[in-house]
DNA sequence: AAATCACCATACGCTATAGTATTGACAGAT
DNA sequence: ATCTGTCAATACTATAGCGTATGGTGATTT
């Protein structure tokens, strides 16, 4: 009969979800080398004692880091997708969720820079496929050959990587909101067909 | 009067340009931090006493190896481009360019994941603006307005750099010659205006 | 009350890599 | 022949970061 009665005068300790949490904060601000045990213990109000308490090594956590991120960006980027009814739909409100600098595509664009690292590299293949089949069912959907569906799921895809990186890495274009929209728009225009 | 007899028995001596090139293959193989001076003066037949009389520092090195990509890169990409006599045509071998897996390829990709380093950064925002005002002004050539063009341009560049990391760096999608073919022709047909 | 558990602090070792100081080798000029 | 400048070898220092060993502390269990 265990009562985990929740202290009001509940001490700092800290669980392993405290660390993959400040790793993937960690990593979304500074790269995947940013996930440095000191630096995390000093950010978290610890000393490196407790990390190697939670895990065995730094690897490990890099690993428990990004299957969190990889639960956690399903819902939050393709979750939403789910409930719109067409393919158009969902795949201009795909592209727009870039714009909101979401953490998770933060992450995402870290992670690529990251690519070498052999912890890193299966999560990218893992999303990857799954965003690029997403992308080839909905234009598909979308009234598309087979071919040219998963041609044009490549090209879109390839933006979206290439934007991410340009834009959130490299602060270039420097485009304000009404821009973005426009470009946004231009880009449904090209790439997406229209539903009418 | 001095005559630089080349000896035949010239000896190993290197010079800086010898360590730019070095770093910059160990760059196109491995990354920024692939450059190391240790491992370059192995590579080189030499120590690191040698490195330190041709250049202050591991930064230097960066800078000036960079310096060298950049100059080369205007050649080697965008120099072939301009023989060409329309703006369809540039835009097609621009595009197909990215095929034949250069080494400036290799380098700009993986200066885009090493953006984060201070010395990296300007490199590809010179670059980058280069590129955009080309593409822009081809697209412009081909008959677009000028903020269709702009956007074009964006969209353009953007798949490039998606589609380098993601073939480059993630080998994915695996995609063969022919496949390859086709999907430069979708980009062409998607993107590039018709010329008739 | 004693023992155990969960969490953390401290101090240390290890390795990789940048950078320095000193000396050596060799070629061309004088 | 010697001097000088150029390039390189050797041996060192310094720092950063991962990982380990060990002990401490407060809460929980028995």
């Amino acid at each position: 009969m265990e009562l985990l009665s929740v202290s009001p005068l509940e001490r700092n300790r800290l669980s392993a979800a405290d660390w993959q949490q400040a790793a993937l904060d960690a990593l979304s601000e500074g790269g995947l080398q940013n996930i440095a045990i000191e630096m995390l213990a000093k950010r978290l109000g610890v000393t490196k004692g407790s990390f190697y308490w939670h895990f065995a090594s730094r690897d490990a956590l890099i690993q428990a880091a990004l299957e969190l991120w990889e639960s956690q960006e399903q819902e939050q980027v393709f979750g939403k997708l789910d409930a719109l009814p067409n393919a158009q739909e969902r795949l201009s409100a795909l592209v727009s969720l870039v714009a909101s600098e979401l953490k998770a595509h933060k992450i995402f664009s870290e992670m690529l820079k990251a690519i070498d690292h052999p912890l890193v590299k299966p999560f990218l293949e893992r999303v990857s496929k799954r965003r690029m089949d997403y992308l080839t069912a909905s234009f598909r959907q979308a009234g598309m050959p087979r071919k040219q569906a998963l041609n044009r799921a490549r090209l879109t895809y390839a933006s979206y990587v290439g934007f991410l990186q340009l834009n959130l890495q490299l602060g270039q274009p420097k485009i304000n909101h009404d821009e973005f929209d426009q470009y946004i728009a231009h880009l449904t225009e090209t790439l997406i067909p229209a539903s009418g």
